[in-house]
DNA sequence: CCACATGTGTCTAGACATGTGA
DNA sequence: TCACATGTCTAGACACATGTGG
């Protein structure tokens, strides 16, 4: 399952590129059986820290922009809940903001409205969000650092969030004092799909102590590069990764009553855009369990689901709350199938 | 019924091996009648004891290795349906694993392409085939270590699996934390067959406590090896044992649905015919999970269940399958309830 | 803390015995030391084996009597919700049984009316409750038996139940097939009691796997006993050890709702005299929990609460239910006590 | 400050020593001044580690002795409070044990009624009290192992207790399992006592997150020793490194009232004074558990409890006191609503 | 083959443990 | 010293796994 595999069974890709080396990492799939997983990551490392970075990741005390932008390509980017992981995670509308504990992998998904005929990439950074700590790099606490599961790759062990896709390069030298961030490539969207899913993990709480995040407020910041590192797009969200995500929420949601939804974020916001929020609370999708006795029943209640789906899908029309109903749709039409298999 | 009765009834084989001891147990014959059953294992083991293993056996905490392969004489392996057996057990060719009762004896046959000039033996080892508990041993439940019928010979008493070739050596030492096998000599196949067949039993359930399988996966593996213990090849079965095989086959395909069989394994499929799925008891209750998404969506679909139910209820009146929409209705309409609060 | 110290130490007792050997175990004090647990307990049993038995525990098939009777000291059993201990266990007062999870401590409570100028001793047998299965002796399963932790003495292992007073000796010879029992010697109670406490723990569950329960109801039989194994009283107890109590008493109860209370007993009970219910429901105590604010409230309640169990115990002066109450009217007037310090 | 200068003031000793050579580090003394903090502990290192230990500390998990005894020589320690360090620590007599913050400089007396004429050495070590842990050995959490001041020698890091005595070696190779503790010349008390005082100071808490202490008691052993490492006397102290050592205190000892104080140990109380119960915040709610027979009885008592606090509310009705009251009431009045359910 | 018996794992609420900062 | 922030533990509810008996 390599980058390349993804790339090329896009058959239904309409633009040829034949002056960009699809392959990012082809010369490692001929010897990636005799290499460690720590070689492979440093080959990818070494082939990817070369992509320019945009000045904010070098210097030390410089501010990460988090102004959302969906660039050229309409970039954009879901959080979902995730299905079966071990531990929950819950959404504050109010706050727009997700609370997990962590080591709970949570998928989010990305897409581009246009792709263009050349990579791209998804650079995912931590920053603080107080404005007061916003130039501190995010750093593991030495604690999980050091004591870390022993599979981590040696340029993981630093970050305070993973991804699982075998492609991630973490980039930055902790002890150089630089900001970390991990590059994965975008990949093309499985059929039938628009988007492309990757899955992450946090390895640190908020409240890990110093010189962690001693519980001070971050967000990530999903940036969309090219092969340069042009920014061409860029989305944030706020997280809190705590032992007690629902308390800790309901608990954040009383003390902000009143105030402004994402409080901090507006006064860096100078867009004025419509803000996409990472899934909005009504509109994301739960599970209702229904007790149900009969074939002849079910199916007529999956029927009348989905035509109460096609309504909202036939209404929202121009407005990105189809997408939502467009996937629960298809659960639905998929369910309706199988069940007359 | 000693192996040597077995070898010579072999008159289709075409070659002859006049510088090999065919009769490994030759010394048995005499005297058998005068021994007792553990005598014979007895003495059977301290022979074939000295096979020397290869390494994987002796380490406590070592992983058995699970990597079909044919090997130079083309060795292969068929799990047959028994015949009149007296539980039967099933086989998922989608997860590519059989499911079987304990003390349920079943068929298994060995060939190869091609015999080498010298004594061949087939070595059976159960292993956990998780990873995560790859390196434990497998061993029997005290309960049925202790409480197994007396006619079990000693060295048997430990192990999860039994051949009724009497032939079959138990090897390992389960208190010295040893990896426990058996050792069957390879029999020269009847006229009109390429097989050998022998017959297994399992004796502990998947399920049986700590420190039995305590519900952990198994395969057992089949290497195929000289008088040296020389690995000649080897073939790998996921079995589970179980006390109701075709529902739990049925459950564990449900649930790996969309997932690769196995993928680490090649197929050993042979008798995998077509399966019907079992259509459920339409009156039992079953949950249906329906994706919602928005208040308003959840409530009429509530609402619409409920009244759908209703009408089965009035329907149904002098029925006794009012009953059972009835507990839905109960149901449904709590769901409202809640919702409504 | 041996049998004799206990005893001694009970200055207030107005008989003298000094025919009395008072020390059963005086001979075991002086090397105690030296001597392993093994070897006490051994020595102890061979004390303690000599206690003629009356003939219901040598035989195998015979069924231990389990009628209640209070016999000439009015002899009393209580068992009580344990204070803090890590799972908690119910009592049906419909079925009078008491369902708990295996190693859960529970306490004892027994109480003479009349203590005679004699040693006394308490026996506890383990038998099914079932007619059908009650000639059979209650042993506990192989998984059990030699998977229990390894500072379980000897003579205990084969035992379904365990007192942890370290004078109790485990009699009875599972590979005879003789019944099994515990014995211990009845202390005095403490200064300002009535009752002996021990705590007893099981260590099979009722669905251990045949040899073991198996699934079959049992009682635990106490008996009061002179020196010379004559019975002088007894006392039955329906139990159940499961997973979850809870669960298993509300299906229980709802089984047999309409069936009349503690049914199989009623058929072999002769004495038709009233049968003092284990620690019965209401009278049962549990435990209030009441947000206060401020001293003068808390004094004010506890008051309050003082004066509500003194009438109550005025209005059963001469009735058992006076017990009950006296022991909450000690715990609150201990609480004010310790409130105006 | 060297370990000469030490001793050389000593002028009150009556013994004198000329087969001693007192300088055990005389050759450092030279050139101190060129070499570094961790060179110079490197070498003491060197030259005390040659000092046999008994066995206890090198293998894993064996358990070290805590048995205090005072030896040959009348070994004693006594623990003060300190002076006017940062921050000042509480002794519960009742416990028998010492409450602290991390990083407080806490002095303790040792002294022996005779002095041997030869080197004595004091070695202090950390280890669990709980006997489930006290095979382990104690290191500091990575946390502050890898984040204490740069100023910690080497070999310092991976202990959690330091001794400011400059001479102080620290032995025990974390990285090899083995059990750390640190050494000290015994060096002999200034004019006028009896006492040689020695500063200690904890490096970690005991709620540091695992592989550290993770919230397991420890005691610290004070083992005198002579130069082959034989054991001379020893002293044990429970100690509690945490950030409120007052407030944790007072929850032990509520905790444990009526348990006798740490029953196998000797008192080292002699800072003991007189304890001045705090009163308890009197507006705060908290919960009075109170033992209850009968519904009616529980109902009338909740009653009650709500006439109580009806009175107060409306007594306070112009006052912040009323608001704890209603909470109280209404918590209340759930209580007898679910009661009449 | 089904209904049920019964253990196990998981999730969650709540109580508690314990650090932090005012 | 206190209120609060926040990790951890534990008991209960529940879904599920899996044996048993009809
Ligand atoms: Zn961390
Ligand atoms: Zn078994
Ligand atoms: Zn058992
Ligand atoms: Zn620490």
């Amino acid at each position: 399952m390599s980058f390349q595999s993804d790339l090329l069974c896009q058959e239904d890709q309409n633009y040829l590129l034949d002056n960009v080396d699809l392959n990012l990492f082809s010369d490692l799939q001929s010897n990636e059986e005799t290499l460690s997983m720590d070689e492979i990551q440093e080959h990818k490392f070494n082939i990817l820290k070369n992509i320019p970075t945009n000045g904010e990741y070098n210097g030390a005390k410089t501010i990460l922009c988090n102004e959302e932008y969906n660039g050229p390509f309409g970039f954009e980017v879901d959080v979902l809940r995730p299905n079966g992981s071990k531990n929950s995670w819950v959404y504050s509308s109010l706050l727009n903001k997700v609370y997990m504990d962590m080591k709970c992998p949570f998928p989010v998904d990305f897409r581009v409205t246009t792709r263009p005929p050349f990579h791209l990439f998804i650079r995912i950074t931590t920053t603080y969000s107080s404005p007061q700590f916003a130039q501190e790099c995010v750093y593991r606490c030495p604690n999980h650092e050091f004591n870390g599961s022993p599979n981590e790759p040696l340029h993981m062990k630093p970050h305070v969030i993973k991804c699982n896709n075998p492609d991630t390069v973490y980039l930055g030298d902790k002890t150089q004092g630089e900001r970390l961030s991990l590059c994965i490539p975008f990949a093309y969207p499985q059929t039938g799909t628009d988007n492309v899913r990757e899955m992450f993990e946090f390895l640190c709480k908020n409240s890990c102590p110093s010189p962690g995040m001693n519980r001070r407020a971050i967000e990530v910041i999903f940036t969309l590069e090219d092969a340069n590192g042009e920014t061409l797009g860029r989305k944030a969200l706020n997280v809190r990764v705590c032992s007690c995500p629902k308390r800790d929420k309901e608990k954040d949601e009383k003390d902000n009553s009143g105030k402004p939804p994402q409080g901090k974020k507006r006064k860096m916001d100078k867009t004025g855009g419509k803000r996409v929020p990472v899934a909005p609370n009504d509109l994301q999708e739960t599970i209702l369990k229904i007790p149900v006795i009969g074939k002849h029943n079910k199916d007529q209640i999956l029927k009348y689901v989905q035509d109460l789906y096609s309504g909202e899908i036939l209404r929202h029309e121009n407005d990105a709350e189809a997408e939502h109903y467009k996937r629960a749709f298809n659960k639905i039409t998929a369910m309706i199938k199988e069940s007359s298999e």
